[in-house]
DNA sequence: ATAACTGATACTAAATTGATATCAGTAAAT
DNA sequence: ATTTACTGATATCAATTTAGTATCAGTTAT
């Protein structure tokens, strides 16, 4: 049960590449190299940012595509509904026999208060705060990073 | 995006049938036509589910399928990961060039913290509860039910 | 004019999901 | 012993979703 897809993951990589850059446009092609994304598939995405308002975009020449808002403000959860939709654990899991009055559903509420959970937490990671994460990590912040190589996994 | 599969679903149903006849074996007959639930569909599942320990089996006439275990000890997450796998978020939203040591990535720390309460959360809605649950409802715990239509939705 | 860009789609392959079908075997009832 | 009501074990299929590719038109800096 893989929860996001590489849309999310994608436009996610390519935000924080943005908010590393604020101010200035990056191309599709710098984000698609520096990250690894498929170039056509980026654009895709950057496109349906921009429609979203969280990208601007500037054609032709020294174009590119730039953040249009406080990465602060952006959270993984605004990114997931672009493109996933809501979070939603099950249209009503219990809706046949089991629950026929939903207004009264105490299995539904359950469920929505979950989601709730799940959706309060998303929203808390943004773009802002990983941002500063790896900038922490980066600069070194735990240890001094002898090694990159049998660390990791 | 939706979280929960038509298997984890009928799963659940399934099991509230099974815990409503603790000691009895039904019929996936019986729970098909009860609950709504394609017949074949549903056969697979409950397999799935002996597999796994939650229901016993007996062959032959007036055989069917019991619940094996204490239905407070079967908790939602159990029967999704049957049935979808582990909840991950994603295998590692930033393996790339963002988060190259995957020990101290900082970002992949934030989405496992998610994840166990996320799981933690899925845990702890049980068979047995989801059933007392029912029960307060079915005895009219809310009200008279006056109707059912038109307050649903 | 041309090189470096985005806008807008159309298309395809693979995986997943939901559902159906089939055949073999077992156990109770007659 | 035969029929009836069951499970075990797969095989198959259509629809949808996901991931990725390709194409053509338009825009802007040089």
């Amino acid at each position: 049960m893989k929860v996001l897809t590489k849309n999310t993951d994608y436009a996610v990589r390519a935000l924080l590449v943005l908010g590393a850059h604020e101010g200035d446009y990056v191309s599709a092609k710098r984000i698609s190299d520096e990250q690894g994304i498929p170039y056509q598939f980026l654009r895709r995405i950057l496109q349906e940012l921009g429609k979203h308002g969280l990208v601007s975009t500037k054609e032709g020449a020294h174009g590119g595509v730039m953040l249009n808002r406080d990465p602060g403000s952006i959270g993984i959860r605004e990114v997931i509904e672009i493109f996933q939709g809501k979070v939603e654990l099950s249209e009503c899991m219990f809706r046949k026999q089991v629950c026929s009055n939903r207004a009264n559903c105490v299995l539904r509420h359950e469920i929505m208060r979950i989601e709730q959970i799940v959706n309060r937490e998303f929203e808390q990671i943004t773009i802002g705060k990983m941002l500063r994460d790896l900038k922490v990590l980066q600069s070194g912040g735990a240890k001094k990073q002898e090694k990159y190589e049998g660390a990791s996994e």
